[in-house]
Order: C-alpha cells, then sequence, then structure tokens
DNA sequence: CGGATGAATGATTGTCGTTCTCAGTATGGC
DNA sequence: GCCATACTGAGAACGACAATCATTCATCCG
C-alpha cells in the first residue's frame, strides 16, 4: 500500500520549484536550509521513486552524481542542458528517434533504447 | 617525461582484447587472473591517460561506474551497445551531429557538446 | 656500462555519492 | 481510537574512484 507522506511531497514540490538538473545532495541540504527535518534516505527514496513513476527524470553528471529534474510525465524528450549554470530545455527529437531505430535494425539489434543529450553554455553563461 | 612501462602496455592490449565496454575493475582482475601483479590504480591512471589521448571512449553505466572502451583514435563516433553481452559497433552519425548543433544554436547555446548512444540487444542475445 | 633522477607503480587510506539497516514513527483502514 | 505496516531518518556500510607515499625502475647522460 502506497502512502503519501508529506516528505514525499516536499521532494516533488523542490524539483518542481527547480529550473535545471539538481543532485539528491542539493535538493536534501536545499530542503534542510528551508527548516525540513527531512532525511537524506529519505529524499534518495522518493526520487528513486518519482524517477521509476516517470515523473522525475535523471542523468549522470561528469562526476558520476546522479541528477534530478522534472519533467512532463509519459512524454518521451531528451535534454539541452547548461554546463555551467545547469539550466535545461527539453527538446524533442523525432527525428534522431527514428535514426536511433534505424541504426539498431540495421546492426540487427532489438529493443532499442537511447541516451541522447545535449550539452552547452546557454546565453547567459556564454556572455560571462 | 612519459615512460612506456609493461603496465600501460597491458592495460592498452586487455582493453583491445575486449569486445565491449568493461569497468577498470574488471580489467583489473582479469589481469590479475592472467598472472600480472599489476595494482588496481594503476588500471585507473592508465586507462584515465587512454581517455583522454582518445586511444580509448568511456561511458557511465547505469550502476555508475565507467566503462572503458578501445577506439578508433582521432575519429568522433558513437556506439551501439547490446545491454545483454556488452558486445559495442562503433557508428557515425553526421545527421545526428549536425542536428545536435543545430538545437544548441536555437536555443542560444554555445560550445554544444552531445551524449548520443543507443543500447538495445543484440542479435545473438534477441535469441536466447 | 653504470649511476643519478624522477616518473610510474601499488598497497593502503581517504573521499564521496549512494544504499542498507533497524528501531522508531505515523499513515490509512477498521 | 487502534492496529498493522509502510515509511522515515541517523548512522553504518558499501563501492567506485582519487590521493598518498615509500619503493621501483625507465630513461638520461657521462
Amino acid at each position: 500500500m502506497r502512502r503519501n507522506t508529506w516528505q514525499r511531497e516536499a521532494v516533488r514540490e523542490a524539483l518542481g520549484n527547480n529550473e535545471g538538473f539538481v543532485s539528491a545532495q542539493m535538493l536534501h541540504s536545499g530542503l534542510r536550509e528551508a527548516g525540513s527535518s527531512i532525511g537524506l534516505a529519505t529524499v534518495y527514496r522518493a526520487l528513486a521513486d518519482l524517477g521509476s513513476a516517470g515523473e522525475a527524470d535523471s542523468l549522470q553528471s561528469d562526476q558520476g552524481e546522479v541528477l534530478y529534474r522534472a519533467c512532463t510525465p509519459g512524454q518521451h524528450h531528451h535534454h539541452l542542458i547548461c554546463r555551467s549554470c545547469g539550466l535545461t530545455v527539453e527538446i524533442e527529437a523525432d527525428a534522431v528517434e527514428a535514426w536511433a531505430h534505424q541504426v539498431a535494425a540495421d546492426n540487427g539489434f532489438t529493443q532499442p533504447s537511447h541516451v541522447v543529450d545535449v550539452f552547452g553554455m546557454c546565453a547567459k553563461c556564454s556572455a560571462d
């Protein structure tokens, strides 16, 4: 039986308030500074749940830590991410989807999935 | 001054003998079982060197560990990877390169880079 | 060749992100 | 309200990787 706890809701809300990808630890310390007594393990659990429920996207940073971001559920999309500030734009890529399927099929691969993310410096960070 | 040691060569060779992506730890235990006395730290250092020299590609597994694979140096390419056995095919994707640059430019992003990898089940593993 | 030099090695320790443990808490059904 | 039990949270454990540092040995140079 799935229960509704204020902790889960707090994580969901904190994630939604964020423009870009954030780490579990950043979310946790943010919530703590806001006066919450939420535990780190709970943040990890909530994020994993949100991820598997399709309510959050995740990716791994260069340093190997997992970053999360709220996303529009049920819709497949990719991301354009600022290396400097983390600003993220959701992008559609039907052409890339088709290409990935084609490449997989051409090489005899089935059940294709793909990882497609574009990194760069956003307009604001480029100006600095 | 860069030195040539048998350890570095052993890592390079072990990497070349492998069809797919392998972790530093897998390489290390494989070399150890083959009778080498190479240290784990040295394997990590050698792999990092090969990576920055463009002689090896790396990617992060779902579990967060970094996997390495020998590649044709100096050529930008992506990978089609079997989720089951790790078999890897290098793929070219000029169209995707162009698309990534276009998407970045459309959103005001500069210095674009991208992560594009396709996962699936290879023909052999699909048959099992 | 042979000694000097300092880059490379490797056993160990440290770091850091994440997961696990387990006793205590509090949610939802009754 | 009461109970079963899913959830929580502090801390320990874990795993991948980086750093440390005494030792080793490639390379240089006479």
